[in-house]
DNA sequence: CAAAAAATTGCACGGCACGCAAGTTTGCAC
DNA sequence: GTGCAAACTTGCGTGCCGTGCAATTTTTTG
């Protein structure tokens, strides 16, 4: 019901406030007060400023996690994984994701919420991955999930590399070459690595 | 100089509290105390008490890191990392470790340093590959090294689950178990998943 | 409308993390 | 040894965190 609202007002109110003041600035107070609820009732939707920063990641990957568990199980998983990435097509939604993404670097405890973040992922996925193979072993489908998760971390990892030089945040590409780069990791997977130790059955012609 | 000791000092009395009277009752003045100096010299050498229980684990991920620079650059990737991992054959370093991962899951906090240990070594392991193959591109380089690292989480979340019915924290098997389940993740990544999803040079018919 | 259930709020408390400035130790040259 | 500088430690103060608790307000329901 209300709780939602309040719950998006929290995030909205805090994700504006790093905007406007920087991370340096944001105190539970005064989110809560941009919030219109008081500090108390933001600890009982949130245990912390980072974790109401996270809420948009937490919501995406749930998302994609969700896209994949629906795809048809007759399709291999790094297929499916890709097709759910693709599927994350809402620039709106993974914009604030990637600013957040850009802060994180510079702010320990919002690094570690996102870690937190993409390790609930590869979880949830390590049970999807155990229910479409009951043949395997558990560890099979946990180094599995993991590297499917590690492609995703990997993109981003590689994105702000190569964004360094050009912080523009207002430029809508950034986030376009994001998924594109998110897309191509996992594809990568599904691939084999054969420009460096993995050997390729075939290499794909580019 | 004696900062060394000094640093060992406290992770070990962190530690040791931790085994006999709990979580709940670690506090930085606490393991002050019992390392032999005061609260604010404890955080002159660690930002809060989890990164101080966090020290074993990052020293093994960055020994393990570092033995698999020192292997011969002609040895494919995924080889030498299995051999990386099975140098880690000391069980005393190995034991502290095993036992906070299954103190993490009930703690957040700790559960978060861990996965920011785990990071911290992807990146080392990304900058090893891309040295080792200038040929490939960043993402590539980066996908393999998080794919390297997920099978190392892969293998202690499988390892605990396996572990689930027996918590004998006294059993030696323990740590013997876990040492042999990482190497079998690793394992696992570099021969593919003939099990799952992962297309085998004569597929199966569906 | 009244009772019950749920949500919000203020208060208080112990602890965290760190800046700062005053001690204390250590190393080194003479 | 003496003196001195650099490095290290310590106490103090401060603002904020996260949560238990009980009181209050809001919402739901019969």
């Amino acid at each position: 019901m209300n709780k939602a609202a309040t719950r998006t007002a929290i995030v909205h109110a805090a994700l504006a406030q790093l905007e406007t003041a920087g991370y340096a600035a944001l105190t539970a107070e005064s989110v809560a007060d941009a919030a219109g609820i008081s500090r108390r009732t933001f600890f009982n939707y949130f245990p912390s400023i980072e974790a109401a920063l996270n809420e948009p990641n937490r919501l995406l990957l749930e998302n994609a996690v969700g896209v994949l568990d629906e795809l048809d199980p007759a399709i291999d998983l790094l297929s499916a994984a890709v097709t759910a990435v693709e599927s994350l097509v809402d620039p709106a939604l993974l914009e604030p994701i990637a600013n957040l993404y850009l802060h994180a670097s510079a702010h320990p405890q919002m690094a570690r919420m996102q870690l937190e973040a993409w390790n609930d992922c590869a979880e949830a996925l390590t049970e999807i991955i155990t229910a479409r193979a009951p043949h395997g072993t558990p560890l099979a489908a946990s180094v599995l999930a993991q590297s499917v998760i590690g492609a995703g971390k990997a993109a981003f990892a590689a994105w702000s590399r190569e964004l360094g030089e050009s912080p523009d945040a207002a430029d809508p590409r950034r986030t376009a070459l994001l998924r594109a780069t998110l897309a191509e990791a996992v594809a990568q997977l599904r691939d084999g690595f054969p420009s460096l130790q993995r050997r390729a059955p075939h290499p794909r012609k580019a």
